[in-house]
RNA sequence: UGGCUCGUAGCUCAGUUGGUUAGAGCGCUACCUUGACAUGGUAGAGGUCGCCGGUUCGAAUCCAGUCGAGCCAACCA
């Protein structure tokens, strides 16, 4: 093998005084951002044979806010997406909007101060301004100006007007932390492609029999008057109370149940105790009176009653929590359905059918008072109720209990029956979860949340919404002669129609006119669950039965970048829908990052007040800075906010920014590297390499940054430089002086070159601007380059990585020896007395001058000494030479 | 109540399958302007690895327990 063919490119034409004196970092973000642009450094090859790597990129919610905690997760992905570009993968990495759904829908709300009423006419060309730009909150407030209604079309026109500019800003931020996103393929969830593979899904599943209309008890948001999903529900721990309240028992006697929800006293279908409770067992069979309204209520035994809670005999009401669903499907009991949708109490007649009473004229009286208030107020009204009528035994007795809230929402969520779609979960949880153990998580543990979560999993998905700015649930309803709806035989589009919105859309067979006529047809008003779209993310970047060549090529993708409190939806849905359409996994890997906390290790949040935005930082420390405090993460590990480790990261781009302009600054034509010293530390360099692609290979990327940077740092810039700088710096004539010169000029360069790309993907406009300064000559990116691997070295000859290690240890020995005698490291030395190992002193010699060079020592004597631990060198006498400033 | 994660220097964190004297950076202290970098360099102080047992020649690492922090879920009458 030939070692000996210098392919080193001279620097040429490399004049130092033009390049930049320090490294500007706006200055060179913006140039770059620009340079990526118009070359497509990023963009991804259709037609490319070379094999693919797709990420799965998180749509992010447009009506959120900015913050750190964005920054730090793409940036983890997008260093992932830039190793495997490097490793000469094809990238197809998208950038979408998850533009629609409630959040965007309560952010419009509050910004235009609207609301949305499908009642009201449409008003062509409305564009009204924020609303904040005019007046406070706090003046809206204070003056309690109503918001403003707005037909559904007019609705849906602000929310993509403001989505529009959200997203902007959010395209900013990903472009100047250096996401090296393909634009070409950017998305939203709600752009036509992204309907018609929804409602394809749709289709799909609706043919599969796995999406199904069902009339049936759903969770169900009051404020925003939409069902919702088990997924979206959080508890949160509020104050509450039991009450005691008296029920007769037919026939004679009585009974306490303890209640949090007095409220729902009309409600009560069912008593229910244990059966093996003594205090109650008698009446079990019988009937109980309700107080105040003197209805009728069966009473049953349920082994899920715990004696020791409350007063151990309780009421059943349709429906006060999941519980009583099981027990009214169980005993099949009445539906006194008394909340209505958006959240009073509605108004029921008593002595009617449903609501048999003892008294109803009394019970009527009772229930005017309540009729129309909200759960709340109702709550304390029926409290007074029962107390004037002597039914309610003990005063409140308060208690603290987590009550289950659709996210985000400001009020408890209600169960009500109401007809909504559904996909159907629950009766294959088992193979989701086979399904989920398939994909490879990072790290593994994360799994785990998956897993239990679905376990628990307990109601179907329901995907309908009572809301507007969506993805249209494709489907009409044919009307009866009377004008009723017959919902039992949806009509559906052909695949070919998608997308369609079914309130302006016709089904076959059907004209406009017939809309809402008798033996005409309705379209659906609801839209699908935002999750709906977005667990397609894969599906809509392969385009699936759009493009089934892309599809073939990219599906599943390789990787899936996510947080962990989404695990419960976006990851679960999406496994869930890859099986069900096409009985696969979405992707081969999850990548699960942490959480951004604030200093104090709490979670940043809005209503906290310690969101960090992140623009700050970028501007302070610089974009590259700023991913490498998040390359420095590893998965899954919450971590605090911490600007001190930016710093470092703005001190790692200035040490390379500088270093590279000192290696090139040598303009000398390089040789074969032929020093013992060059080859060694090649050798421990070559290792490094081997070390850092295994850390990337194995999902661990914040390990090959803190190596490498450690390497670079002690290896390099505070040793391998130093050494040569006497050799290849200064006045050189004769043969050998140039020989040895160029041999280090040569390791110089090529060690240059391999932490630049080493450190390309964390880096990636310091690495790009020091490229473009001498490596450039093919015209590519460095981030077009090829990873450093282990291969690259063999041009080499094989290297003793000990001459290195013994050279350091004695570099630092003479300058520990010049930190002691408080003498200035250049202060020249004219004689230095070493003791050590003579193993260490063998390893020494081939680089004796490189040591002799940097330390400014004149002449070494040894003390050879088998008793001293390798690569131990000290010091026994030194003789200083005069301080060359004096 | 169950599941998961974490507990290492003042701070932020490494520590790979158990193996010499437990590491880095920041911060702190002292010194040095040395040919790119003072946005730098050289050195120093600082830890009984949460606690208690066990396995082992040997434990920050493995096992059982315990305390503390966080997350997810169940219960929520």
């Amino acid at each position: 093998m030939s070692h000996s063919t210098n392919t080193f490119q001279k620097v040429q034409g490399l004049d130092l005084n033009a390049l930049p004196k320090s490294l500007e970092f706006a200055q060179v973000e913006s140039k770059l951002q620009g340079k990526w642009t118009e070359e497509k450094t990023y963009q991804y090859q259709e037609h490319d044979t070379r094999p693919v790597f797709a990420v799965d990129t998180p749509p992010p919610t447009v009506s959120g806010s900015l913050h750190v905690g964005h920054i730090f997760s793409y940036t983890q992905a997008d260093i992932l997406a830039r190793y495997q570009r490097m490793k000469g993968k094809n990238v197809f990495y998208p950038m979408g909007w998850d533009d629609n759904g409630l959040p965007t829908e309560r952010r419009v709300q509050n910004f235009f101060h609207i609301r949305c009423d499908a009642s009201v006419p449409y008003e062509a060309g409305l564009d009204l301004p924020p609303i904040l730009s005019t007046m406070t909150e706090k003046e809206l407030e204070a003056k309690k100006i109503p918001q403003r209604s707005l037909s559904r079309k007019n609705f849906i026109e602000h929310c993509h007007k403001l989505t529009v500019e959200d997203e902007k800003l959010f395209k900013k931020l990903w472009s100047d932390i250096g996401l090296s996103v393909d634009w070409s393929l950017e998305y939203a969830t709600i752009d036509e492609n992204s309907r018609k593979i929804a409602q394809l899904s749709f289709l799909d599943l609706f043919a599969k029999r796995e999406m199904v209309q069902v009339e049936a008890p759903t969770l169900w948001d009051t404020d925003f008057q939409t069902a919702g999903a088990q997924a979206e529900l959080e508890d949160r721990e509020i104050p509450g109370a039991f009450h005691d309240i008296e029920f007769q028992v037919e026939g004679g006697g009585t009974f306490t149940i303890a209640t949090t929800r007095p409220e729902l006293l009309p409600a009560c279908v069912g008593i229910t105790t244990h059966p093996d409770d003594a205090r109650y067992k008698s009446l079990i069979g019988k009937f109980a009176v309700s107080p105040l309204f003197g209805v009728r209520i069966p009473i049953f035994a349920s082994e899920v009653v715990n004696p020791e809670k409350g007063t151990g005999i309780l009421m059943v009401c349709t429906f006060g929590d999941q519980t009583d669903v099981q027990w009214w499907r169980e005993q099949k009991l009445n539906l006194r359905q008394i909340i209505g949708r958006d959240g009073r109490l509605q108004p029921i007649t008593f002595g009617s059918e449903l609501y048999p009473s003892s008294d109803a004229a009394l019970a009527n009286e009772h229930y005017q008072k309540v009729q129309g208030k909200t759960v709340k107020q109702a709550q304390k009204l029926m409290v007074e109720l029962l107390q004037a009528s002597g039914a309610m035994k003990n005063p409140p007795k308060p208690i603290s209990h987590a009550v289950k809230y659709y996210e985000k929402g400001d009020r408890p969520v209600e169960i009500m029956t109401t007809r909504q779609w559904f996909v159907k979960l629950v009766d294959k949880k088992e193979k989701i979860i086979e399904y989920g153990s398939q994909v490879k998580w990072h790290p593994e543990f994360m799994y785990s949340r998956f897993k239990n979560w679905t376990e628990n999993l307990s109601i179907d998905w329901c995907v309908s919404r009572q809301r507007f700015f969506g993805v249209s649930i494709p489907v009409w309803y044919a009307l009866d002669a009377n004008g009723a709806v017959d919902f039992s035989k949806p009509m559906l589009p052909s695949k070919e129609q998608l997308p369609v919105d079914p309130m302006s859309d016709c089904p076959k067979g059907f004209t406009e006119s017939q809309r809402g006529q008798a033996n005409g047809f309705i379209g659906e008003a609801d839209v699908f669950d935002t999750w709906f779209t977005s667990s397609l993310t894969p599906q809509l970047g392969s385009q699936w039965e759009l493009n089934p060549e892309r599809h073939r090529k990219i599906f599943p993708m390789d990787i899936r970048p996510q947080s962990h409190e989404i695990i419960r939806t976006w990851a679960f849905y999406t496994i869930a829908k890859a099986m069900l359409h096409e009985e696969k996994i979405p992707w081969k890997h999850i990548m699960i990052s942490g959480w951004v906390l604030d200093p104090d290790r709490k979670k940043m949040s809005k209503s906290k007040g310690n969101v960090v935005t992140p623009s700050q930082f970028i501007e302070e420390f610089g974009a590259d800075a700023v991913r490498y405090w998040a390359g420095l993460a590893r998965y899954g590990v919450d971590t605090a906010f911490d600007p001190g480790i930016m710093k470092i990261g703005r001190r790692l781009a200035m040490k390379l920014f500088n270093a590279g302009k000192f290696v090139l600054s040598n303009s000398a034509e390089a040789g074969e590297v032929t020093e013992p010293l060059d080859l060694a530390f090649l050798e421990k360099l070559k290792a490094q390499v081997g070390e850092a692609v295994k850390s990337f290979e194995s999902y661990e990327p914040a390990q090959a940054l803190m190596e490498m940077e450690k390497f670079f740092w002690s290896h390099f810039t505070d040793s391998y430089l130093e050494l040569v700088k006497s050799r290849t710096w200064g006045e050189k004539t004769t043969a050998d002086e140039l020989r040895v010169k160029a041999s280090a000029v040569h390791a110089l360069r090529f060690g240059l070159k391999t932490f630049l790309k080493a450190f390309a993907p964390f880096l990636p406009y310091t690495t790009e601007e020091v490229w473009s300064y001498a490596f450039q000559t093919e015209g590519k990116s460095i981030h077009q380059c090829l990873y450093p691997n282990v291969a690259e070295f063999e041009v080499f000859k094989p290297g003793d990585a000990l001459v290195f290690d013994a050279a350091i240890a004695t570099l630092s020995a003479i300058n520990q020896q010049k930190t002691l005698s408080k003498v200035s490291i250049a202060r020249p030395v004219t004689l230095i007395r070493l003791k050590a190992n003579p193993k260490s002193i063998e390893s020494l010699m081939p680089a004796l001058k490189d040591v002799q060079g940097a330390t400014k020592t004149e002449k070494v004597e040894w003390e050879p000494l088998g008793s001293m631990a390798l690569n131990e060198f000290s010091v026994v006498a030194i003789e200083y030479g005069p301080d060359q400033k004096a």
